[in-house]
DNA sequence: CATGAATGAGCATTCATTCAT
DNA sequence: GATGAATGAATGCTCATTCAT
């Protein structure tokens, strides 16, 4: 990569790191433009070299932190050996519901802006190469269960809604259970629906 | 009921229906305080008579439209003669699905926003008194159900995420599978969940 | 009229006061709302009560301005005891050349904004039922001349858009001539255009 | 002419073209000097290297454009065998009328911006030194006329004026007649002015 | 109870111009 | 000569809310 270019990747991660930052502290709609900028310590117009327009920067930070969190998770269960199906996805689960207890704000950002089209779209065009793709890897460790499944992405879909579903509320507000009561109820759903879906 | 208490009433509801009409035709963000009394023919300041602000009429209106289509599934499900208590809550949540599937933009509105503390306060106040409360009907439910559960609530609370979260996508969207390809997996899968917290 | 649409009144006339001021002090261009209201004083929002948008006040000030220039210039005519049709709309025309060369900025405003269309709509809906419509005004003239015109709105609009053309750059630029230089032959241009208009 | 020199006129036609293109499809405000550069495949810096700014374009672009309008009609004019100078005139006109007619694009873009300083700088200075200056052109044919004339500066410059405003509401908007309506009362007006100008 | 004129803070976005490379 | 990333001033417009009538 160029001097240029180089230069040019900096600028957008300062104002996508700024704009983390604000929008988890004041929120998306009391976020200016201008904050984002001044923050950044950049001018006004730089922002729209980067960003078509604020939803744009929103849905930008929303797949490269949500990227970020999934892939911490699938590298934490690399350093395990996990050989059952169920097992993985459930440790994964496991480190993402950790991860957004420990940072609730980042829950609130992407909460309700985690569509299944990201999802599926690996959360994000992968930016570097060596990087595997989230949806290949759930792929992946289907492949090597040793089991067939039954409309594996039906299945994903609605394990994936009813975690999230489930822990938005748990974590922000503590309804109606906590996050450690809910756990082991939602594991062992999770737990049925896969065996459900084994062929 | 008053005659002066009536007309009152009359005009919150001509308020509530007309936002109802603007906010699923323009959305939430795109349709003003004017636009609404403009249409609803009354004058500005009328609106902070009935509704504390922007937020408060969008919470009533969820709560009122989200109730009518859980009263109106209850009905159904009284007309028929079903026993046990997974076919009666599955009956219910069809109901639910159809009206939603029949009805997207209510969806729409409704979607992100119904919240369990909209569910656990019977989705509103009461209005009419010979109205049973939402929660009130699932307790009542249960207790005929002639068995006792584990954590009835977390039950419901996972099988209502997942059931909205699930049937979102897939009925604004079609992705990742249509509404009818998704029903019998996710019936399944409540079957299942309801078994596993019988005790 | 009420203590309140009185209020309204002065309030618009306000604005178009204090943006013909701007608007021939800096141009159009460079006065901005703020400017307007600042000066006015009164609030942002209240522009927008009284005027779509820029374009709109600038449309309401020409119609209102040309208004006053051609209402003053048939009051004028009506002091004098002129017969002839000619005589009496080069009286008219010197009578607006003598405005507006006194007064060179509110030529700049209406210059090249001063229309057909408006000129036809009597350059603005009569604000007062007492005033005679402009369009009107000049079909009276016509009436009363004596004689039969051949298409006599072809007649005055070619009268208007060489009059209007001639006297801008001369009395903005003094080029190619004077005004005075200029008026001789332009209202023997117009005596022979009527005249060949005269059936 | 070297090569280099050659160069620098491409370019600068190239930019000319993709703004005579813009312009007329956009309108001058809307469109940007990115639009221009983006689509004329140059640098935005480049722009500045041949045009002081935006106006200069503009400028530049009028005179060249109406240049070739009045040297396409000088060239027919000489195609013709036409003695007369009234007849001359008036065929040089007819001939603009034409071309602007059929192009209402270029109408508009020139409209209100063809001044009376411009048709005397010959609309451009010469580009190309065999081409005859317009201002010269009219004067050749004064000269040729056998006539003397009062004014001719005065009369040239009443006639353009008539003519421009005139045609300029009737090409565009068909008001107050068509302008197959309005020439024979234009020429006419025009022989009449020009013959009292004939001492 | 109802009105609706007035408010004014707030914000996204554009774009001509520069200058280091 | 050519580039194009960076600038940042400038501005039209919205709209929830209030309060005098």
């Amino acid at each position: 990569m160029k001097k240029v270019e180089l230069n040019k990747k900096k600028k957008q991660d300062a104002l996508l790191n700024t704009a983390y930052q604000l929008f988890t502290e004041k929120g998306f709609q009391k976020t200016s433009i201008s904050d984002i900028v001044n923050e950044a310590g950049v001018a006004k117009g730089t922002f729209y070299l980067y960003f078509k327009d604020k939803l744009d920067i929103r849905y930008k930070l929303i797949a490269k932190k949500s990227a970020e969190v999934f892939k911490h998770a699938y590298q934490e269960l690399q350093k395990q050996s996990i050989d059952h199906f169920e097992d993985q996805l459930i440790f994964i689960v496991d480190q993402v519901i950790g991860a957004l207890n420990a940072n609730p704000t980042l829950l609130k950002l992407i909460s309700k802006h985690l569509s299944w089209g990201m999802f599926k779209n690996s959360l994000v065009e992968p930016i570097d190469d060596a990087q595997r793709n989230i949806y290949d890897i759930y792929m992946d460790l289907l492949k090597n269960s040793g089991h067939e499944f039954d409309h594996p992405e039906v299945m994903i879909y609605m394990i994936i809604e009813m975690v999230a579903g489930s822990c938005y509320n748990v974590i922000l507000t503590g309804e109606p259970v906590s996050v450690d009561e809910l756990k082991p109820y939602l594991y062992q759903s999770i737990r049925l629906i896969i065996q459900n879906h084994i062929l």
